[in-house]
DNA sequence: TTGTAGGCGTTATCAT
DNA sequence: ATGATAACGCCTACAA
C-alpha cells in the first residue's frame, strides 16, 4: 500500500494541511512541527501522489514532446539536447512519433493536451497548414523546432536556412563550381526547404549563372531516395561538379551512388551536406556541411516552453541559433575549366 | 474553460454517472439516453480528463522509458519499435536518458513510478547490482532490454551473445583469420559482454587456438575510443588480421583507424562488427556484423510490459530473439598462411 | 500557526 | 436503467 498524505498526518499527530504545508510552504510551519512531520515523511517514504497534485493544480510538469521518428539522427541530437536540460528544471518529457502524419500529428496534440502537458514542442518534416491552425488554437505553449514559421505566432527554434543554404552554395562556387545540382526536400507549407532553395538560387545569381532546373531535384530525406536521384543523374548523363545535399543522410546517398559507379569523390564530384549529425564527421569521407546546432535547438525549445509557462514570454518567438559552415573531405574545387 | 463530465450531464440532462456509464459501459445505458448523451459529449467536445481517471483507476496508461542515450544508433531502432506499438494498446510513453548514470536509473525509476506509470522498460550499458536490488522490489512491472540477466527475477528481452559471438568469430576462423582482436565493452554486473567473450573463446579453443590477451581490449562503446585502441594496436606492432568490435561504431572507429593508418579494410585486416544499425550498411564498406533484430526488440518488450500489466505473465521471463549473421563488404579471407 | 472542509474530475458502490 | 454519493490524494481558502 501507498503511503498517504493522511499516514503521515496521523503519525505526525498533525491535520493533513500541515504536511501539506511543509511540502509547500514549510515556512508557514513552526521549525518544531515542521521537523517531526519532516522525519514522519522520512521514515515512511512518502512521496506525494503527482497525479493527485496535477488534478488539483491542473499542471503535470509534463512536456509533450511530438517528432516524426525517434530513430533518426537528426532527432535523436535534438532530443538528447530537450532531455538534458528538461530535468534541471525538473520536468519530465512525454514522447511519441508520427512518421509526419498529420493526421497522428493533430492526435498527439490533444492527447498531450488532455494528460495536462504544460507545453508541447512539436517537430515534423512537413508543415502542414491543417496542424498550425490546430496548434494556434491550443491554450497551452507550443514551440516548433527547425521552422522558421511564416505563422509568426507560433515560437520556434531553428538556423537561419536562407543563409545557411546561400552561404554553401557561395563555397562551391567559390571553389569554382559551376554545375551545382541541389537535392532538397519536398515542398511543404512554411519556408524551410523554400528558403533553401532561396539561398541557392541567389548565390548562384550573384555569379550570374542561372538556375538550371535539370540540376533541382527532390529527395525525400532518405538516403535511398538520393541514392536514386543520383543514379538518375547518371543515366541521363548529367553529372555536376557538386552535389548540394539538404540533409547529410541525402548526402551519403549521393555518395555512395557516386563510390558505386566509379566517381571519386571529391575529386571528381564534391558533395556537401546539411545538418552536421554526428554521423557526417563518422562517414568517410567526413562531410563538408552546415552545421546546425542540434543539441542546442533542443534545448533552447525548452527553456522557451517553461518560459512560457511561467508566463514570461519576454524572449523572441522566433530565435534564430547561429549555424557554420565545416569544411571537410567530402569537397574540393572544381577540376572543370570555366 | 475544459468541458467536464458534469457539463454534460447537466446539458443532456442526466446524472454523471450515466456518462460515465456511457463513456465505460454503454451496454448499460438505454440506446436512448445513450445517444442523447454521445451527442452532448460531440457538441460540447468533451474528453475525460486523464487525470482525474488515473487518480481513481491507479492507472495512467503511461509507461515508462529509461535509455542511457537518445541520440544513439541503437537506442533510437529500439525506441522505434517500442513507440511503435505502444500506441496500439492505446498506451504512451514517458521518456528520459541516463547517461548510464546509476543513481539517475534509481532516480527515474522512482519518479516514473510516482507518476503511475503502469510498467517500466529499463535499457542500460552496465548493470548495477543496487539497481537490480532496486528494480527487484519495485511493485510495477520492470522489464530489462538487451540483456540476459542472471537474475532471472527480471524479464528481459535479447539475443544470445554467446552464440552470436561464437558464431561470428567462428565465421572469422572460417575465413582462415587467426590472429583475431576483440573490442569488446568494460564489465558489469550481468553476462552482457562476458557472454560475448566466452564464445569468442570457445569459437577460438574449437580451433586449437588460445586466447592471446594482447588481443583482447576494453573499448567503452564510443567510435573514439575503439579508433584508439586501433592505433595503439598499430604503434605496439601488433596487428591482428581481423578484429571483431562488440558494436557497430566500434568497428567503424576501427576502420577510421586502420584507413587513416594506411591499411585496408578488408583487404589487409577485417572487421566486424556487432548489432546491424542502419549505419552499418549506410557506411563504406558496408559492416559484416551479428545482426540484432532491433526494432522487435523493442516491440517485444512493450508487449511484454503489457502482458504483466494485465497480469498474465503467461509468457517467458527471458525472451531470446534470433540473431543472424550478415556477410558484407569489411570481411574477407585471411591472406596471411597458417 | 494550525485545523476544517470543500473541491479538482472521474469511477464505483449503493440505492432506487 | 438511472441517480446519489463516497472515494481517489492532494491543495487551499477560511476559521479558529
Amino acid at each position: 500500500m501507498k503511503v498517504t498524505i493522511k499516514d503521515v498526518a496521523e503519525k505526525a499527530d498533525v491535520s493533513i494541511a500541515t504536511v501539506s504545508r511543509v511540502i509547500n510552504n514549510p515556512h508557514l510551519v513552526t521549525e518544531k512541527v515542521r521537523e517531526r512531520v519532516l522525519e514522519v515523511i522520512n521514515e515512511l517514504g512518502f512521496r506525494p501522489n503527482p497525479v493527485a497534485r496535477s488534478l488539483v493544480m491542473k499542471k503535470n510538469r509534463l512536456i509533450g514532446v511530438i517528432v516524426p521518428e525517434l530513430s533518426n539522427f537528426f532527432v535523436g541530437e535534438i532530443m538528447n539536447g530537450i532531455d538534458e536540460i528538461i530535468h534541471t528544471h525538473e520536468y519530465d518529457i512525454i514522447v511519441c512519433h508520427t512518421r509526419g502524419d498529420h493526421e497522428q500529428e493533430i492526435r498527439y496534440l490533444d492527447i498531450f493536451y488532455d494528460k495536462q502537458a504544460e507545453g508541447i514542442i512539436f517537430m515534423t518534416w512537413n508543415l502542414d497548414n491543417k496542424v498550425v491552425e490546430h496548434i494556434s488554437k491550443m491554450d497551452i505553449p507550443v514551440v516548433m523546432i527547425n521552422r522558421n514559421t511564416s505563422n509568426l505566432a507560433i515560437p520556434s527554434v531553428s538556423i537561419d536556412n536562407y543563409k545557411a543554404a546561400y552561404e554553401m552554395t557561395q563555397y562551391l562556387l567559390k571553389k569554382g563550381h559551376r554545375k551545382i545540382a541541389l537535392i532538397r526536400n519536398s515542398i511543404d507549407v512554411d519556408a524551410f526547404g523554400l528558403e533553401q532553395y532561396k539561398g541557392y538560387k541567389q548565390a548562384l545569381s550573384e555569379y550570374g549563372i542561372e538556375v538550371n532546373e535539370k540540376y533541382i531535384r527532390y529527395g525525400n530525406f532518405s538516403m535511398d531516395n538520393s541514392y536514386k536521384i543520383v543514379m538518375d543523374f547518371i543515366e541521363e548523363k548529367i553529372i555536376p561538379t557538386a552535389i548540394f545535399c539538404t540533409s547529410d543522410i541525402m548526402a551519403i546517398g549521393a555518395i555512395n551512388a557516386l563510390k558505386d559507379s566509379g566517381y571519386k569523390v571529391p575529386e571528381e564530384v564534391s558533395v556537401v551536406g546539411f545538418n552536421d549529425v554526428r554521423l557526417a564527421s563518422i562517414y568517410r569521407p567526413r562531410l563538408t556541411v552546415i552545421h546546425q546546432p542540434l543539441f542546442n535547438i533542443g534545448s533552447v525549445a525548452v527553456k522557451m516552453i517553461i518560459d512560457r509557462i511561467k508566463g514570461k514570454n519576454s524572449g523572441e518567438n522566433i530565435v534564430i541559433l547561429p549555424h557554420r559552415l565545416i569544411e571537410r573531405e567530402s569537397s574540393s574545387s572544381s577540376r572543370e575549366e570555366n
